[in-house]
DNA sequence: GGGCAGGTCTAAG
DNA sequence: CTTAGACCTGCC
């Protein structure tokens, strides 16, 4: 049995619900005590909040703090970020209002890319279910509170992947995508980190260049997996946001171009936090 | 059973 | 350069 190790961020700001369950990751759980379980990279932590602290408890010691910082993009000031936003768009105030605490998680891009690899075209459930099967395949088992969890496997450790291996994560035609991101690593084992010193234009055009990532699933990979704020992923519910609010319509090169018009500053948060809104709004408002 | 889900590829104009 | 159609799969 691995000790355990509990540490205290003093940190209010955040609203865990919103930014954990809000398809950012697909791999966080909630707890009967509304605290959560997330497999952050190297290790799992359990995260819950108590008054004006974040209480955390890791099955590994290492830079925990830091890490948790990290991951939950805690030293961005995200006050002052929205008043910069409200100053272009005073009629996002709404929008704003209900994304408080609400914060882009910055994951491993290697999770981040094969994660949303699968997500195109898929229900959140079915993808939180392959992409765990694919953990439980190839990642290292971690014992966490009595609990087996699987962390994302490394990129070593895929390598030497073959097609027939992803049949029975139920992906459909998503596997081969996966196996050509994989065989570009495999032949730029660099690819992910060098993406990190490219300018946002670049880093699309290299990720787009892998048949299997189009420009939504590429600027999720920026956003989510690099922090990089200024692509934004247009989806479904993204472009019924837009079409609602300003009758936008059309390729979605297009409407990238208007909103980015827009919302010039932070168009990726812009559009997460559209995306969470309509979201939630339709959640609300719907019989079921 | 048809439609749909945080899209992308392909082929054809 | 733009745009239908097809596409795995499970769930309603």
């Amino acid at each position: 049995m691995e000790k355990l190790h509990q540490i205290k961020i003093y940190y209010k700001d955040i609203d865990l619900y919103s930014t954990l369950t809000s398809g950012q990751c697909f791999r966080a759980f909630m707890e009967e005590d509304n605290s959560f379980i997330v497999i952050l990279i190297d290790r799992i932590i359990n995260i819950k909040q108590k008054k004006d602290y974040l209480i955390i408890e890791s099955n590994k010691e290492e830079d925990l703090k830091e890490k948790v910082i990290t991951y939950f993009d805690l030293k961005r000031d995200y006050f002052k970020i929205n008043k910069e936003i409200l100053k272009n768009n005073p009629d996002f105030k709404e929008v704003i209002d209900l994304c408080e605490g609400y914060k882009i998680l910055k994951q491993n891009p290697l999770e981040t890319s094969i994660s949303f690899i699968i997500s195109q075209n898929n229900k959140v459930s079915m993808i939180s279910k392959s992409i765990n099967e694919f953990c439980k395949l190839f990642g290292e088992k971690v014992n966490f509170k009595g609990k087996d969890y699987y962390l994302f496997p490394t990129q070593e450790k895929l390598t030497d992947l073959k097609l027939e291996d992803l049949k029975t994560l139920k992906i459909g035609y998503r596997d081969k995508y996966i196996i050509n991101f994989i065989n570009k690593l495999k032949e730029q084992p660099n690819f992910l980190k060098d993406l990190k010193h490219l300018n946002s234009s670049c880093a699309l055009k290299e990720l787009m260049s892998i048949k299997g990532i189009g420009l939504k699933v590429a600027s999720c990979i920026l956003l989510f997996g690099y922090g990089k704020f200024d692509v934004f992923p247009i989806d479904t519910w993204v472009k019924q946001y837009i079409y609602n609010k300003y009758k936008i319509v059309g390729t979605n090169n297009n409407i990238c171009s208007k909103i980015k018009e827009k919302f010039p500053l932070y168009t990726g948060l812009c559009i997460q936090y559209m995306f969470h809104y309509n979201r939630n709004k339709i959640k609300e408002t719907s019989i079921y």
